[in-house]
RNA sequence: CGCGGGAUGGAGCAGCUUGGUAGCUCGUCGGGCUCAUAACCCGAAGGUCGUAGGUUCAAAUCCUUCUCCCGCAACCA
């Protein structure tokens, strides 16, 4: 029986097309999720858009639409970036679903007879020609920071969720358990900023808007978006409050919620309350992961700095894209997206010491055997440096893996990379097809390149799924396995260009 | 004094927990090689590790001051 391994991405709000920053967290999801199935483990991953409230409502009206129509037009454009960006989530889910929208009408009751979910009043400022709800902080010079107007002292009606009544237990749990908010820094910030000060209840209630699943026990409040979003995590893998599924005893609690550090609170505080009233465990480990960015700061329409991911992938192929974005973006700092270092990253990287070795060496096996290539043991030693290198790579994988360090883990993909071409210019193999005597040493050299290959495309597999096939095909091996082999043969295809070198215009 | 993170050769980063030759990638310069996508390999130059103090035989690493940058500060997602 395989180990489960559930992974969620938060789902996409559809209010719009996903820029390349917002296409990140899918590729990160992807990467982890292939490198758990090669480790063995019976993966699900789950993704998804997330489709109420009333931002959307109000998008929908300015395009002429039904909110409905609007929000399968851009959860439709989401899952086609998520295809195009080559993801192999098992199941795309959208909080318009009718399963879903049910069982959290049924969350929402529960909690309510419970009594953690009471019907009080909501004060807060507010802006009637805008109308909206600020907080205190929001507001620029005491005014909207929409219109600019003055806000006043408003009350409402309201369903709110006793937040307080499970704060000792949160922050317990989160002692008890280091690992759960990463980066640290992000955990820091939810104790000192909500936890230590108190948990006030929260508003779990709205009745401005309609578009959103109403509480069925009084319709005219619609549920708060985000009980609605973060219950998705258990509502599509057949969580009910009066029975789940197997699948659900199966998976829950997930292993691996992957956010932006932008809803860590969400995250964090909300939803493991929500988890403990409903007497569920909670998930393993929450990452807010840091940002893309433009070098001139954040993407917005506004600035005109928008990337799309497609638009790249159709310009440099999808495993440049995803390259860069797993390469490039440290554990906690944001990353920087340019063009020109997404081109150096192409030519340095995946042209110069990927792309390059995988050609010269299939091209030097077709010249000097016709592709033929068998283990004839006229060992040196400078082979087993090589070696040894290559037999331990899956360790020095997992331990990035494991602190989710991915750049990393792919940096130690291509230091192997790097030692094979060294490896070449150590054994001049140019030079021994010069001596008849020496074929054998010869062909030798050729093995030791082409088994280090095979298992660097093997290891390649998580983040350049396209490209590692591609190899492995070049090789013509059916060979997935970890371990450096003394006695597999090798009939080589015809080499082929893996990645094409981009010219830039000075 | 709200809380937290950061400041390391031209660029981007690692090292700091468990003080003791400052490491990596790119760039620059020089050399080698020619199997390969003008790719690959070797070598060199370049750093008072933000500032000022302290602890110590010894500090990028521990403590304190200050400066600058960034994140968070709840009912928008």
């Amino acid at each position: 029986m395989k180990e489960k391994y559930y992974i969620s991405t938060a789902i996409a709000y559809t209010s719009g097309k996903p820029h390349i920053g917002n296409t990140y967290e899918i590729v990160l999801a992807d990467a982890i999720a292939r490198y758990k199935r090669l480790k063995g483990y019976d993966v699900y991953f789950q993704t998804g858009t997330d489709e109420h409230g009333e931002k959307i409502e109000l998008k929908a009206k300015e395009a002429g639409l039904t909110p409905k129509e609007f929000v399968d037009n851009v959860s439709g454009v989401i899952k086609n970036i998520w295809d195009i960006m080559n993801t192999s989530y098992d199941k795309f889910v959208r909080t318009t679903d009718e399963q879903h929208e049910k069982i959290v009408q049924k969350i929402f009751k529960k909690m309510y007879d419970k009594g953690d979910i009471y019907l009080g009043e909501y004060q807060g400022l507010y802006c009637t020609p805008c109308e909206s709800f600020w907080t205190e902080s929001q507001l620029v010079d005491g005014k909207c920071p929409d219109c600019g107007r003055d806000v006043e002292l408003k009350k409402e009606e309201a369903y709110f969720f006793k937040l307080s009544k499970y704060q000792d237990k949160l922050i317990e749990y989160i002692e008890s358990h280091p690992h759960f908010i990463e980066p640290e820094s992000r955990k820091n910030e939810m104790v000192n900023n909500f936890l230590k000060p108190g948990l006030q209840d929260l508003c779990v209630s709205r009745t401005s808007f309609d578009w959103g699943i109403p509480v069925d026990f009084d319709p005219k409040h619609i549920v708060y978006v985000w009980l609605d979003a973060l219950t998705n995590y258990i509502t599509n893998i057949g969580y009910d409050p009066d029975g789940s599924s197997e699948e659900f005893n199966r998976l829950w609690p997930a292993d691996l919620h992957l956010i932006g550090k932008d809803i860590i609170r969400f995250h964090t505080l909300y939803w493991p309350c929500f988890l403990m009233s409903l007497d569920l465990p909670l998930p393993k480990q929450v990452f807010g992961h840091p940002w893309l960015i433009m070098s001139d700061g954040k993407m917005s329409k506004s600035r005109g700095n928008v990337i799309y991911a497609d638009d790249l992938v159709n310009e440099f192929g999808v495993d440049a894209v995803r390259y860069y974005m797993l390469h490039e973006i440290p554990f906690s700092n944001d990353g920087v997206f340019t063009r020109d270092l997404l081109i150096e990253r192409i030519n340095g990287d995946l042209v110069n010491i990927l792309g390059n070795l995988v050609n010269r060496t299939i091209s030097m096996g077709q010249k000097y055997f016709e592709g033929h290539i068998e283990n004839k043991k006229v060992k040196e030693e400078i082979d087993q440096e090589l070696i040894t290198k290559v037999q331990a790579l899956e360790a020095k994988v997992e331990e990035k893996m494991d602190h989710l360090e991915i750049g990393a883990a792919i940096d130690e993909i291509f230091e192997v990379l790097r030692r094979c071409n060294k490896y070449i210019d150590e054994t001049t193999p140019w030079l021994l097809a010069k001596e008849e005597e020496k074929k054998n040493r010869l062909e030798t050299v050729l093995y030791n390149l082409v088994e280090s290959i095979r298992i660097c495309a093997v290891f390649l597999f998580p983040y350049l799924p396209q490209t590692s096939e591609r190899i492995l095909n070049q090789l013509n091996t059916e060979d997935k396995t970890f371990a450096f082999h003394e006695n597999s043969i090798y009939d080589l295809n015809t080499p082929e260009i893996l990645f094409q070198r981009i010219d830039v215009e000075k």
